[in-house]
DNA sequence: GACGGCATGTAACCAGTTACATGATTAT
DNA sequence: ATAATCATGTAACTGGTTACATGCCGTC
């Protein structure tokens, strides 16, 4: 469980409301971690009843009145106490190579290739999205420092997961292009 | 949701028991798609409620009696209509990289550089288990053809994750480590 | 006698998704 | 008129995790 300490993270970079974390979960912190503003709206209540937030009710003219949400001295130091416990290893959750297995016994090898072709273009977008922020925040690297260089790291994990995943949809491609044409032949 | 269909697919390579099938999420298929036994044997039940698997109750001397589980032919539709179903893009979750945006906030460089360090050799360890598979099982990779090629490629899949997973964990330690010598100097 | 493997399950809980609901303002 | 944006939420459901329970067999 780790969506309250996203929630921590990108509070504590700026404060916000409910709406404008679902904003930031759409894109930038969302990369790496997804989640709907209903979850949010959820556990953001369950954040304040624990002292992690503290809200502040604002009203605006001509637009709903908004909560502003702050993290507590507890809150800090419930991400500290977060940062510093070992992380289980993530467990695997990979569909596509579910279908791949299951392809022949389905007689289904040719949608399960149009899949991966489509999913290529999927991770092609999203590629191309982090190398745009990437020229945009981050145009030289090396001199980066701190919570930046962090954050480009972070930047850095996503391009280096994307291409290695198109670069497996090119293997499948080509390996099983290759193979109809032989069998079939 | 696609347990079900992990399960369609082993179970359709080879009959087997919950707990077979629970033996197996613990290697081959476990490697892309984890489950405990507990969520096999109430999904086998519901699968089997809805009449995708027959079970047959064996008796055994010496063990407890098991249910070996089949597929039948609905099952097998339900697999095809699947299989021909587009696949919603993953969403990410990227624990590792929230701990490292939220480092700085929290005093926490050197722990989650210790985290970064700790996961790499995990990820080093599940490497050299995909190689031990392919080695054993796919010495000739080039030569296979139909479901053997896309075995073999769904194990490629995780070669190549785990291979840029731990690229990305060299280029964290190395940045960091001299972010904070240089930092501190 | 204790532990690990075989074999099955129930119960409680937690996290996440989908659908629905409300209502004002601004842009097309 | 209609749709999009801002802003908040409830309710029902699905999927997954953790803890607990039972009982026999073979090995150390």
């Amino acid at each position: 469980m780790a969506l309250e300490h996203a929630i921590l993270v990108s509070l504590s970079e700026r404060a916000g409301s409910g709406y404008e974390l679902a904003r930031r979960f759409d894109k930038s912190i969302g990369f790496f971690w997804a989640a709907t503003h209903q979850q949010i709206y959820r556990v953001l209540a369950r954040m304040a009843e624990a002292g992690w937030v503290s809200a502040e009710e604002i009203a605006q003219q001509g637009r709903p009145d908004k909560k502003v949400y702050t993290v507590s001295a507890a809150g800090h130091a419930e991400l500290e106490r977060w940062l510093a416990e070992p992380l289980e290893p993530p467990s695997f959750r990979d569909e596509l190579g579910v279908k791949l297995r299951g392809a022949e016994l389905g007689g289904a090898v040719d949608s399960v290739l149009k899949e991966v072709e489509r999913h290529r273009e999927l991770h092609a977008e999203r590629l191309a999205i982090y190398r745009a922020i990437e020229r945009r925040d981050f145009p030289a690297p090396d001199e980066l420092t701190g919570r930046q260089l962090h954050q480009y790291l972070v930047l850095r994990g996503g391009v280096l997961a994307e291409q290695s995943f198109m670069q497996w949809c090119d293997e499948v491609i080509q390996a099983i292009s290759n193979d109809m044409r032989g069998t079939s032949r």
